[in-house]
DNA sequence: TCGATATTTCTATATATCTAGAATTATCAA
DNA sequence: TTGATAATTCTAGATATATAGAAATATCGA
């Protein structure tokens, strides 16, 4: 971890949506309804429902979503239509190892 | 820790001079020249030094510190006509928590 | 007190981010 | 193949941040 990806990651906590979703994903099973499609929630929570949650619009959360799978929060698993989103524990602990 | 505290100090580490100041701040000893007024850096470092190294205007580096204050990450000291500026590790640890 | 130095606050402009709607792409199911 | 659904990308306007210079405030030393 340098310090322009640091600032990246920076970038993607500096918004109070995005912060609101990496909370979420700590859990997903607590604040989104179950994926029939996948069993559990090993891959994540598909774009659509985080999108509800959010309020926003879903070109507005797809940004969101890309910039924070780009910087490594996010690990992104397409099957079929739908991506998956699961937060990338081993980045966020490199981050933190960071900044403290 | 909430949401929209943990969400002030991701704004500060939103930018890269800021970040930066921040790891500068981890050892001031190897990044400042000494403050012969102080013993050590007990209080930290100076303003000016801190704006002399970023290379920034005092007013933009003023602002900076007065945002990291204010959202917990630094804590301020003034002795005289000086203000010295060091790190909050225990806001830091706070808000590691908080994102792992 | 007066002048010098350190810092902060105010004001303004340039740049970046936020966000939605429209257009586009990808995939599934009939 | 066609229509429906999911997601992404493009475009544009509103809002926020970045940044400096000027003005103001605070403190020190002569």
């Amino acid at each position: 971890m340098n310090l322009k990806e640091a600032t990246e990651i920076g970038k993607c906590f500096s918004n109070q949506t995005r912060v609101q979703i990496m909370e979420w994903l700590k859990e997903p099973e607590k604040h989104f309804p179950p994926h029939e499609t996948l069993k559990h929630f090993n891959d994540g929570v598909c774009v659509t429902y985080i999108q509800e949650k959010a309020g926003l619009s879903q070109s507005t959360i797809s940004t969101y979503l890309t910039n924070m799978e780009k910087c490594g929060l996010l690990i992104s698993t397409r099957h079929g239509k739908w991506s998956y989103l699961k937060r990338n524990e081993e980045v966020i602990k490199q981050y933190t190892r960071f900044i403290i």
